[in-house]
DNA sequence: TAGTTCTGTGTATTACTTACACAGAAGAGC
DNA sequence: GCTCTTCTGTGTAAGTAATACACAGAACTA
């Protein structure tokens, strides 16, 4: 009944996080063995290696054997370094992430607003330009170096504010769900435009064209004025759509916090 | 140079919409030819099954044998009427939505924001009690009948309000992704529970616990304020989360619609 | 009755993840 | 230096999955 072999996950040298080994590693814990043979490959090699692939054809050409093969490695060696593919994932996604940009030394006097709107640009613009990581399915909380990097600068963008932690965490994971979502439809629309091979307008167009094919007036009056109108043709902004959400959001935090500190004024007086 | 040999996708006899045969089906277009044999199959059939499968074993049960095993015939024989397996997950999603439930008489009276509320705890209701949905990977725009009535519904609670189309169909969007991210959150935490086989709270505070060996003061002092706050361990109101993010939300959208009627009003004055 | 069209199916291809066992490398202890 | 332990890379193989293709036969049309 000794109670020390329920770790029948981690070997043992981890720092009993309950998090795989090659998180660990990926958190500088866990120092290499001494022992065996020196190890042909590093995780980040690996990483760094799926990461170009993924880059380069996409996340349908990261496979365990096509990434052993870019590495001039048998499949099975990979497991070596990661317990399954998931965990690779994980770990490219964090790499993909990279840490969040360095904040401009006037940003001392930016206001919780200011910088939660460019923490969200910075994070929208990362995705967007490696847009392979919106199609890694990502489940469970974060718990990897970088994605932790981030969610401590939007805290911290809030410290001053008066909320409670929890209204920050729900917060931050509102206005990055927010930004997770603009970014795959526009990678999904990206992606349209390659397989289709047309030009963004005559991709929207047809979809308008569908839609006005299935719809009409009786059954869908509301998708309708939506069609005839220029929502979906009028391209004068790109960024409408994410623009109009974030500043929603923040417009609905901020009538949150201008509530509180009115109530604080007026206890204080 | 004839113009009628780029229809390589369609049989010819749907309406010309582009999209797949099985969605013209489930559109209701494009009748069955009456030439060859009686088909065993119908199209809802396997989408029944399928998602019974889903439903009962997970959206990883699904594959194109195995509801073909379920439905006693060849894996093959799907593929007469369903071209890809993306297909039938499409209908699987639109079959899982279902429409949207009927409004009571009393709504005639609801203003926008009654009804978007009650929009988004309908979503998220039929989500929740169907979280396979949440597992099928979506990509591209809606076009299945299900999904667009519920566009059209979320579109008619704005019907009156001071909003330009491209707004309306921008909250929708949000609130939809809103709906849609807290509910697969809450899928995941779900799915840790059944497979560690603990309680909520264990789960939870297996989560602070190794964030807590990650982070630190002077690194991230942001996330371990939270972590010392009761922002996870305090389960006080399950839904706090999605709350808070709509409340945001409308409250947001509520600023801009009484800024708009205070214009209108000012001309109109 | 002949021809056409559509159905269900068997077979086979390709690709992918991962369990398992083995040969050999590198350090630890004596 | 020798032995033992531990760790590495690898080959093999099992299991699963999507789907292309061609064929036999059904049901309708002319």
């Amino acid at each position: 009944m000794a109670d020390e072999d329920d770790e029948d996950d981690e070997g043992g040298a981890g720092g009993g996080t309950g998090l795989p080994a090659s998180l660990e590693m990926a958190w500088g814990l866990r120092e290499r063995p001494g022992k065996g043979p020196r190890p042909t490959l590093t995780l980040p090699r690996i990483v760094e290696t799926a990461v170009a692939l993924a880059a380069g054809e996409g996340m349908d050409a990261v496979s365990m054997g096509r990434v052993a093969k870019e590495l001039g490695v048998s499949t099975m060696s990979l497991y070596r370094y990661v317990t399954a593919k998931e965990e690779l994932y994980i770990l490219m996604s964090d790499a993909g992430v990279g840490a969040p940009p360095a904040l401009p030394p006037e940003a001392a006097g930016w206001g919780w607003r200011e910088l939660l709107t460019r923490w969200a640009y910075a994070q929208r613009a990362v995705l967007m330009a490696n847009s392979w990581i919106l199609r890694i399915p990502i489940t469970g909380a974060p718990v990897s170096p970088n994605q932790l990097a981030w969610m401590e600068r939007g805290l911290a963008a809030m410290a001053d504010a008066p909320l409670t932690e929890g209204e920050k965490i729900s917060t931050i994971i509102l206005i990055g769900g927010l930004v997770r979502n603009e970014a795959t439809m526009a990678a999904d629309m990206m992606d349209a435009i390659v397989k289709s091979g047309v030009s963004p307008d005559q991709v929207m167009g047809q979809y308008v064209r569908t839609l006005r094919l299935m719809t009409g007036p009786d059954t869908h009056p509301g998708v309708t004025r939506l069609l005839e109108s220029d929502a979906f043709t009028g391209s004068d902004e790109p960024d409408f759509q994410f623009r109009f959400g974030l500043d929603r959001i923040l417009d609905g935090l901020a009538a949150l916090v201008e509530g509180r500190q009115a109530v604080q004024d007026g206890a204080e007086a």
